[in-house]
DNA sequence: TCAGCCATGTAATGGGTTACATGATTGA
DNA sequence: TCAATCATGTAACCCATTACATGGCTGA
């Protein structure tokens, strides 16, 4: 089946989404490496998050390429530090970018399910302190989702983030929906007759 | 923020969770990198997807910590092969793993929802018929999980999968709902007053 | 007064991907 | 008859993560 690649016929260098993850931030203004950071941690972070390392070295390579310029700050107190600023031909390169119709496709890695999936491996017990701890979490991300929301609403320049926020809200959502039936499902399953149950269409 | 770290204090050699997910599907039985590969992609695929070579050097770095045996065979038509079967202390490994409290974090690269994200910088169209595409593909996923849901179905020893299975159904059902909200509204938009429109509370 | 965070990054290492090989079989 | 797929893997490369550094400030 062997995954179709994405940085086939189009530029040579073939710049990755992360990299344009980066390039599009540099579009709120100039900033500095850890700018970037915290700018990630806020805003696309949910569904993309660069290490903090590698933030550096996309920076690094949108200069090299011509994307971006830097310019050095000499500071005392704090570590000195470089600005980074889009350029002309970065905001084209963006622009190609998000004109382009290929999209590379979502990678999902989520640990949790696979515990779930061999779960027939591990106590019945573990198995329902882990859903537990699963939708608290789900819970909690959602909760902060929700203020983001409240924050976001009538700002007319956060119209397409919003949009994607309501993207991570449903999926948050649906996901505790799901652990709460879940949940439901395996303790009734704990009390008495578990060897008759099985997955039929209620 | 730097994520915090998961291969902590614990084992030295600290296997990931990709680690365990090959040493998951090796409790189906005896089996080549071929076939994990095609379990892979029929199973986990979708919340867990390791390419073809890594799953070679997993193998074999499971081999190497115990985990598992390799045998060679020989074939004539087809290309040699070496077999895995997981070992006790293999199956004893992956029960821990299942039972320890902490998950690795999931981890979810959208570049569609990163473009989004940026669409202030493209032409209303094009965002359109992306969104479009979006849609079309999340709904062509769920019909697949749709079809593997009622095979699934009554099948006693499918219970673990069948619930992992339910909650990629119920976030592709979220996804297409939204993609279709943001798509009307989006619509909406092209049409008359633009530059009227905000992230009002419906 | 001391742990922890702010602020700024670099170095080392590993995880994961795409590209490369090879020969038989099957469907259009 | 020719491209696609099955079947099996290796080699080369890059993306990404964790660990390391440093010094001032701030809250308990």
């Amino acid at each position: 089946m062997d995954k179709i690649g994405f940085a086939r016929a189009s530029d040579p260098p073939g710049l990755a989404s992360t990299s344009f993850a980066i390039l599009g931030l540099l579009t709120f203004g100039e900033m500095s490496g850890y700018d970037v950071g915290k700018l990630v941690n806020r805003t696309v972070g949910h569904f993309f998050s660069p290490a903090k390392s590698q933030i550096y070295s996309e920076l690094r390579r949108l200069v090299g390429l011509g994307f971006a310029t830097e310019r050095k700050i000499q500071q005392e107190d704090r570590p000195n530090k470089r600005l980074y600023r889009i350029t002309g031909e970065g905001e084209q390169a963006l622009r190609q970018w998000l004109e382009s119709v290929d999209v590379e496709p979502p990678v999902y890695k989520i640990p949790f399910l696979l515990k779930l999936f061999f779960a027939a491996h591990m106590p019945h017990e573990t198995l329902i302190a882990q859903v537990k701890e699963e939708l608290r979490q789900s819970r909690e991300v959602l909760e902060g989702f929700e203020e983001l929301e409240r924050e976001m609403q009538d700002k007319d320049e956060m119209f397409f983030p919003y949009l994607v926020l309501q993207a991570g809200l449903a999926h948050n959502r649906s996901q505790v929906d799901w652990a709460e039936k879940v949940l439901a499902e395996l303790e009734h399953r704990s009390h008495g007759h578990d060897s008759s149950a099985s997955n039929r269409k209620d």
